[in-house]
RNA sequence: GGGCGCGUAGCUCAGCGGCAAGAGCGCUGCUUUUACAUAGCAGAUGUCACAGGUUCGAUCCCUGUCGCGCCCA
């Protein structure tokens, strides 16, 4: 159970007396980042002399306020920007937010509707104006959340995709892309959504599987000597069918050969033609391993305007391209379909699925449908409005990606070592600046870097939005009777060509023609690329005008590492200098999808644009978190976690811990979701049920667990619709247990330090920077600490942040409180010596956990401050008024191997004895006595009173001392030691039970160890030293066993 | 269909050719001892999915099987 956390007393953290007892997160988030804030010491600079060190935040949504994924991500970036400051680095964490065409005009849109109004009720600026009142309200969210999570920022720099800035760099790209002929306009297939009217790129369609049928559809041969037999999943589309596809390999071709079809309902008179694409049936031939052969009938209907495949059967033979469908999906024959038949009439107008169930009935009533099958098949349908998408015929703009200046150079960015052996020709020739930078962590994404490039198609950018960058092209069309020069019919025209105007001119087929020559008859369409707006009016009084939509997010976003710099004119930005400073940046931090999405395209834009760079040198990909059924995070299933919950119920800190914690290069993570009882403020496991999708999640209503008679709404059952939250029946907020790790890491540091301060007098100040420790335990715990402050170093350079979330807890909770703080306490208050110690280790490992952990440790740092100079010998800590901006630990020479050998088996002197005092119920108040055999006595005398402080020891007998007959016999290190004063009473069974388990414990190791040593072959061919090791202990198990016989005869 | 990953304690996850397999949470005892009960000490719990193989030695490498997930088509 997780008890909220309760209302804060106002009581600011100063100096040691005054640190609360326990760590209250709300009483310091909101005055550290206000210090960090004013003291300007996220903002980053070009010039300063220091080495680069920058990254770019994917720039969230302006569509709703940020999830866990986000925090997730945003913690480790920041852990990452924190870091590199504190070692030294001009560290730039560029923030921003992404305008979402698509996602953000839905959200508006539908909240238009609420009120009862529509898009179209709107003006185009008026409209936009409205999603502008969205963007402008989330943008404040998200960056407050950002800033509440302890993101270190650069918030003066903060960009947004459409702000000028931004705009003035997708203006420039565009009009390069266009002028060096990578951006074009073509009449294509396009995914079309017909709920959200616009085009999709392939990779903004989701592929579901669902349940359909095979429709076989029969068509009638003109000559009236017979039929063939279609099969389709789609038999609406047949409206728009201009030819019957035959495999010339098919027996029945030769027969049909020249014959033709006259197509059903519209009585159009179609070709057949044949074609290596077209599946044959089993039975004739057809791969029996191909699930389509099973379907297949051999004859397929081609619908060029409807499917893609068709339409490159289409291009292949000629064949037209009849539309039958509006934008919205209906039937239509106003956008391309010109010989409807009477018998269509009925048709027209329909949606496309009561189209398809009409179409089927008419072919049922005509005795012309053959046959219906049931089919399980993926159909794409909308990533935003999740209807299926329609393949459709329209004019598009693309960015031919596939072009080697573009594909070639992402391709050929990949670092050499994480290339696949591949033939793809992008990586033969000579090598480029930039080529080979680029580098994945971990490295097998780079796999999916590569496979998505090879196989990669051209980039449709126009969408049909209001909401974005506006296609800078204006066009005209133009009617030619021939003969005429080109120069002067565009001037004639208004379209002169300048430096920033690029012009372009089309045939009706599209093809792109030269204006070199003298114009042939014909209709023609020129385009003019405009730099800047300000020939634009008079473009549009000669009669052109700007194309409607807008571009693809993606387009912006694949300029965010160039224009959040200010390029292409970084000084007239304001910016000067800092492009060459900041791009290449280090390292991007992304999630698995966007690989394809958006670092493809930020490194062919990059590399493209500016002189071969790769716009980050490192993509590191992160996990993604799950619910505890292995469930995505989703609104729908309301099993998503909030990250301001956790930043109220644990602290930012607890939030940022356990998220990097969670971080493991290895698997994705789950996180089992808990509610929050709104009456009790605990934590509790919901009753769950389980949906007619199949998912797990939260029941609508749950029992307050202490009691039944109160109900309350889970975020399942709000977004299902099934309830409403109201004040009898109140929405209960998910939370999550597994922050309770992080909230009591903070707590743990927050009070090591406050019981460090407590024990550090103005003596320690006295003590030089290079004193050094002469204590056991001093000498140990700064050890230690090197070894953790090395193994943080390690995980920082893999991106391995659950091992560094690890070294800080393995460090502070168990070796400094558990071990360090108990064994020092008997004389820390009277040596100044290791009060500087202590101190200097405070001091230290609260940089070493600033970056996952900044605002508990900026909140005691003030403490530490405050309690005099830090630093011993290797360990130089130089002072700083802010944690945040405070330098990196370096320590020399602190590894002390004699150290933590004495240290290494005074612990395992100690867990015996613990184990002992445990097992026969020794009060733990109660001291006791300790007679050891002489090496064991000379641990415990180098040990510094260590072993007898953290066992609870208060006489330690020499050895040949006399002992009390009374004693309890030990075996440890091979020789047997003694414990006295355990009880009031000798329990002789329970020593000879405790040492029974002893006896057969070691025997047991014995047995393995001699099973290795008798076995011929390890000894042979085993390396010499894992021989050796095994033989060191086996002589230490047979030696205890033997100290344990002995006890045992003892005690008889 | 192609690719990637995962299956280790009741739960969430580390580990990785060589000690008798680890952590946190949860569980069981004991303890309110002047840093911390958001704590301390002690304790219990595992055919490392399954089957073969390589090896002196496999949780780890290879092959296959069975489950689960993701990305791309």
């Amino acid at each position: 159970m997780t008890p909220l956390v309760p209302a804060p007393a106002e009581r600011p953290a100063g100096a040691s007396e005054s640190l609360a007892k326990s760590y209250i997160p709300r009483e310091h988030e909101v005055r550290m980042a206000a210090r960090w804030s004013d003291a300007g010491c996220f903002h980053a600079e070009a010039g300063t002399g220091r080495p680069a060190y920058s990254i770019f935040i994917p720039p969230p949504n302006v569509t709703a306020a940020l999830h866990l994924g986000h925090a997730l991500n945003n913690t480790l970036q920041n852990v990452l920007a924190r870091a590199h400051r504190m070692r030294g680095f001009e560290t730039l964490w560029m923030p921003g937010t992404d305008h979402a065409g698509i996602a953000t005009q839905t959200v508006v849109e539908r909240r238009l509707l609420q009120q009862g109004k529509r898009r179209s009720d709107f003006s185009r600026e008026a409209f936009v104006a409205k999603v502008r009142e969205w963007k402008d309200e989330y943008e404040k969210v998200i960056l407050s959340q950002l800033a509440a999570m302890g993101s270190s920022c650069d918030f003066d720099r903060t960009r947004f995709t459409m702000d000028p800035v931004c705009a003035r760099a997708v203006r420039e790209a565009f009009f390069r892309l266009f002028a060096d002929g990578l951006i074009e306009r073509g009449k294509r297939l396009v995914n079309w959504d017909p709920a959200s009217q616009t085009a999709l790129a392939d990779d903004e369609v989701e592929m579901e599987e669902v349940d359909g049928h095979f429709w076989y559809l029969r068509y009638p041969l003109e000559d009236g000597s017979g039929h063939v037999t279609v099969a389709t999943t789609r038999p609406e589309t047949m409206l728009g069918d201009t030819a019957v596809a035959i495999n010339p390999k098919d027996p029945r071709a030769v027969s049909l050969r020249g014959k033709r079809i006259r197509l059903p309902i519209v009585g159009r008179v179609i070709p057949i033609v044949e074609d290596d694409y077209v599946v044959m049936p089993v039975d004739l031939g057809g791969d029996p391993s191909d699930a389509k052969a099973q379907f297949a009938t051999g004859f397929l209907k081609v619908t060029p305007a409807h499917d893609p495949n068709d339409w490159d059967i289409g291009q292949r033979h000629g064949l037209a391209a009849i539309n039958v469908m509006a934008p919205d999906g209906s039937i239509s024959t106003r956008h391309g379909w010109d010989d409807a038949s009477e018998a269509c009439a009925p048709f027209v107008g329909l949606s496309r699925e009561a189209a398809r169930a009409s179409i089927v009935s008419w072919f049922n009533d005509q005795g012309l449908l053959e046959a219906v099958k049931p089919h399980r098949h993926s159909v794409g349908h909308s990533y935003r409005s999740h209807v299926p998408v329609e393949p459709y015929l329209s004019d598009q703009w693309y960015v031919r990606v596939t072009d080697d200046r573009l594909r070639g150079a992402a391709l050929r960015a990949m670092a050499t070592d994480q290339r696949q052996a591949s033939d793809d020709p992008s990586f033969r020739g000579a090598s480029a600046p930039g080529d080979g930078e680029l580098r994945f962590f971990p490295p097998r994404y780079a796999r999916t870097f590569q496979q998505w490039h090879e196989g990669l198609r051209d980039w449709c950018i126009s969408r049909q939005l209001w909401w974005g960058h506006r296609i800078p092209v204006w066009t005209r069309r133009l009617a030619l009777s021939g003969g005429e020069t080109w120069t002067s019919t565009l001037a004639d025209a208004g379209a002169k060509p300048s430096a920033g105007a690029s012009i372009v001119v089309t045939d009706a087929a599209g093809r792109r023609v030269s204006t070199g020559d003298a114009a042939e008859a014909g209709e023609y369409l020129v385009s003019v690329c405009l730099l800047t707006d300000e020939p634009a009016a008079a473009l549009e009084s000669s009669g052109f005008t700007q194309d409607p939509d807008v571009l693809d997010t993606w387009f912006s976003s694949a300029l965010w590492p160039l224009s959040t710099l200010g390029w292409p004119d970084p000084a007239a930005a304001g910016m000067p200098g800092l492009l060459e400073e900041f791009n290449p940046s280090s390292v991007l931090s992304t999630a698995r999808e966007i690989i394809t999405l958006w670092v493809s395209r930020m490194v062919m834009f990059n590399r493209y644009l500016n002189a071969g760079k790769v716009p980050f040198r490192h993509v590191f990909i992160h996990c993604v978190v799950q619910d505890g059924f292995g469930q995505k995070m989703s609104k729908s299933l309301g099993n998503g976690v909030d990250p301001r919950d956790i930043i109220h119920t644990h602290g930012a800190d607890a939030l940022r811990f356990v998220l990097t914690q969670i971080s493991t290069d290895t698997q994705d993570v789950r996180l089992p979701v808990d509610v929050l009882d709104p009456y009790t403020g605990e934590t509790f496991v919901p009753k769950t049920v389980v949906t007619d999708s199949g998912h797990t999640v939260a029941a609508p209503v749950q029992p307050s667990p202490k009691d039944a008679s109160k109900t309350m709404v889970t975020a399942y059952g709000v977004a299902a619709g099934l309830v409403t939250p109201t004040e009898q029946v109140p929405l209960a907020r998910n939370t999550s247990s597994r922050f309770d790790i992080g909230r009591n890491m903070a707590n743990k540091t927050w009070n090591a330090v406050r019981f460090a301060l407590g024990s550090v007098t103005t003596a320690s100040s006295a003590v030089p920077s290079d004193a050094v420790p002469q204590r056991l335990a001093d000498r140990w715990i700064l050890s230690q600490f090197a070894s953790a402050h090395a193994r943080v170093e390690r995980c920082l350079e893999a991106y391995d942040f659950n091992g560094y979330a690890e070294a800080l807890y393995d460090f502070v909770w168990r070796d400094f409180c558990d071990w360090y703080l108990e064994a020092i306490k008997p004389t820390v208050r009277a040596d100044p010596l290791q009060q500087r110690v202590l101190l200097s280790v405070i001091n230290a490992t609260l940089r070493l956990m600033h970056p996952v952990m900044p605002f508990v440790t900026e909140a005691l740092w003030e403490a530490v401050v405050a309690a005099g100079p830090a630093g011993v010998r290797g360990l130089s800590l130089p002072a700083a008024d802010l944690l945040a901006t405070a330098a990196w630990p370096g320590p020399v020479g602190l590894h002390d191997g004699e150290a933590c050998d004495l240290v290494d088996r005074s612990k395992a002197l100690v867990m015996v004895i613990r184990n002992v005092r445990g097992e026969r119920r020794v009060e733990p108040k109660r001291k006791i006595t300790l007679a050891c055999s002489p090496r064991v006595y000379e641990l415990v005398q180098s040990s510094g009173g260590l072993v007898e402080t953290l066992a609870g020891i208060d006489t330690v007998l020499a050895p040949g001392a006399d002992r009390p007959p009374t004693m309890a016999p030990l075996p440890f290190e091979g020789e047997e030691q003694w414990l006295g004063n355990l009880a009031d009473a000798v329990d002789g069974a329970a020593e000879r039970k405790r040492l029974e388990g002893v006896v057969s414990d070691r025997a047991r190791a014995v047995s393995g160890f001699r099973a290795k040593l008798d076995n011929a072959g390890y000894m042979a061919k085993a390396p010499p030293a894992v021989v050796a090791q095994t033989r060191e202990l086996c002589s230490k198990a047979e030696a205890d066993l033997e100290a344990a016989h002995r006890a045992l005869a003892s005690l008889a």
